[in-house]
This record gives structure tokens, C-alpha cells and sequence, in this order.
DNA sequence: CAGGGATATTTGCAAATGCATCTAAACCTG
DNA sequence: CAGGTTTAGATGCATTTGCAAATATCCCTG
């Protein structure tokens, strides 16, 4: 099953998906996992009037205070034209406030309140049960080396990023 | 404010998101690493008149032979109804073909034409360009362990699905 | 083998999405 | 420090999305 590593590679040669198959590619892995994630976090989501950007939002808030719209638009890999209609859906909701930014008064950062935070914990349980599943019966070690892995990938696509 | 007893911790303790930070929070790095392989391939996507569904949907039957729509929804991560009408596009654009099921006549199978073929094949150089970039200096031995990973994780949060 | 329920796919419709564009403010550079 | 350029964010608009319901067929039980 595992190829030994063949001693030489040509620099170019892409071998076809076919070749790798899907179940070897790890972008379709990935979005396979992350549908699912999705997925069973789709009725809680719902039930609190979040939408998976809603979501995203205030995950990050909860972390990551007071980011500039651009900045968060980064983090939740949500799309900056819907995030900024994201943040007014949100903050009619009260959960969370945009407030100028004092140096440049283009930009604004946005909060998390007090009521953002209560629905972000309503959801994370969910979140947290549908992590323990993925990993269910992967030893700490290799969580923590695939944790790794995911890092370094991070940064290797991070454009200069944040 | 009424910040509510603050309780023991949830039977299970969780640990909270704040607590992970982010950037050990395996789905969000996921998420983050997704958005930008995707965002990748946008431009060639466009230019060859295709969506994100359209595209996992050829890259699957660039794999799986004849499979039914509903199979074709789960190994494509894309919603049943968004898929019938990414078909409809697909078929009128000449790169995929609707097939009835022959021993099932609600069913039908899809099948991916010379054409569709072709167009995978302009696209998946900026995919494998894509992958490429994400593993930059991730040793052979590190991305198969992680794709092995990806795998166990799949099996797990599959439901019992295909 | 009829009738009720399951399954495969499509479609109606309201909402969400994203590109392109707009406005406003900041940043340069001569 | 004026004029062009870049940056932050919002918005118009056409398209896409996804839930729910419709349609068609199949399967099972009595």
C-alpha cells in the first residue's frame, strides 16, 4: 500500500487524480471532513439564527478582540462583501457591535457582546462533540502531529497574511 | 450584568476555543487552509465557466465511474439540489452526460464526456500546483502520516454513508 | 398485489453569495 | 500639499444556494 519513497522525482510530473485516487488527495479528504463538520452544526446553527459565516464570526470574536473587518474577514475565511452584511445581520441581533476605529476612520473594529458570547457557547458544545468525533480513537500524539502538519500548511498558503 | 452563577464546568469539560487558541483548533486551520486551495483555483475555475460544485463534480467522475446523483452529492460535498441544477449546467455545457439507471428508473447516473474531461484536465495543473504549495517542506513520511489521518477521520465522521 | 411508506431526483422560492463598483479616507510623491 | 493611488468598508445586482415540497418510482407487508 505505502509506495516506498521512489528514488527520484521528476520536477514536473503531476500524476493525475486518478492516479492518486480521492481517497489519497488531501483537499478532497479535507472537504469531505469539513462538509460533515458543517453539516452537524447546521440545526444548532439554525436554531440560534446563524448562518455558518454568522458562526465563523463569532468563533472568532470569542478569540480575537476587536479585529478590523479586513482582519476578520481573514480569519473566518468569509468572503468581505458578506461579511459586512454578516456584521449588520449580527449586530441587529446584539451580537456584536462595530466601533470606529481611533487612528484610521476608514476602518472599523468589531466586538463581541455579552449576548454573542452566550450564543457562540450555546454552539460551541456542538462544535466540541463534533471534534471529539472526528478524532475519536486517534492517539494525542498523532493528533498533535496532524495539528502540526495543518499549521505548517497554513503558513506555506498564507499569502502575507496575517 | 447577570453573569449567571458561573458553574461548574460541563460534565464532559470541554475546554473552551479561547482556551485551544485557533490556531490548535484543527477545524479552523482546515477551514483556513480550504478557503485559500479553493480560492486558488478560482480564476481558472471562471475562466472555464466553472463554480465550486461544478468542479468537485468533475473531479469525482474524473475518478468514479457512472456513480447515481445521490452518490455523486456525498463524494462531491455538495448539496443535492445545488448538484441537480450544477448537472443541469454541466449537461448543457456538454461535459457530463445523465444516464437513467437501468435496473432503478428513478435513478440516474452521470458520467463525465470527453469534454468534461478536457476541462478537468486544463483545471487540475493549478490544483496539483495548489497541493503542491500546501506540503512546500512537509517531509513524505509527515503527509502520509497525515493523510492516514484524514482517513481514520473520514471513516469516523462518515456516517453510513458511502 | 394493493396501500403506505421509503427513496431518487427535481423544482419553487426566499435568502445568501460574490463580483464589480462606489464612497470615503489615508498615503505617497514630486 | 495637490493629485493620483491605495486601502477600508458598504452596496447594487445577477447568480447561486438550500430548505421544503413536489413528483415519480420502488419496496415491503399483510
Amino acid at each position: 500500500m505505502t509506495d516506498q519513497s521512489p528514488p527520484e522525482k521528476p520536477p514536473q510530473a503531476q500524476p493525475r487524480l486518478g492516479e492518486i485516487g480521492l481517497s489519497n488527495y488531501a483537499p478532497y479528504l479535507m472537504n469531505r471532513i469539513m462538509g460533515r463538520y458543517n453539516a452537524s452544526l447546521r440545526d444548532e446553527m439554525a436554531s440560534l439564527g446563524l448562518t455558518t459565516p454568522k458562526m465563523r464570526v463569532l468563533a472568532v470574536l470569542s478569540v480575537i478582540e476587536g479585529p478590523l473587518i479586513r482582519e476578520l474577514a481573514v480569519f473566518s475565511v468569509v468572503e468581505q462583501s458578506t461579511l459586512s452584511r454578516a456584521l449588520d445581520q449580527l449586530a441587529t441581533d446584539g451580537l456584536v457591535r462595530r466601533e470606529a476605529d481611533t487612528a484610521d476612520s476608514r476602518a472599523t473594529r468589531v466586538f463581541i457582546t455579552d449576548a454573542g458570547r452566550t450564543a457562540f457557547e450555546t454552539l460551541w458544545p456542538r462544535m466540541a462533540e463534533a471534534h471529539t468525533r472526528m478524532f475519536r480513537g486517534i492517539p494525542d500524539d498523532e493528533r498533535r502531529a496532524f495539528v502540526g502538519t495543518l499549521q505548517k500548511m497554513l503558513t506555506n498558503i498564507r499569502k502575507h497574511e496575517i
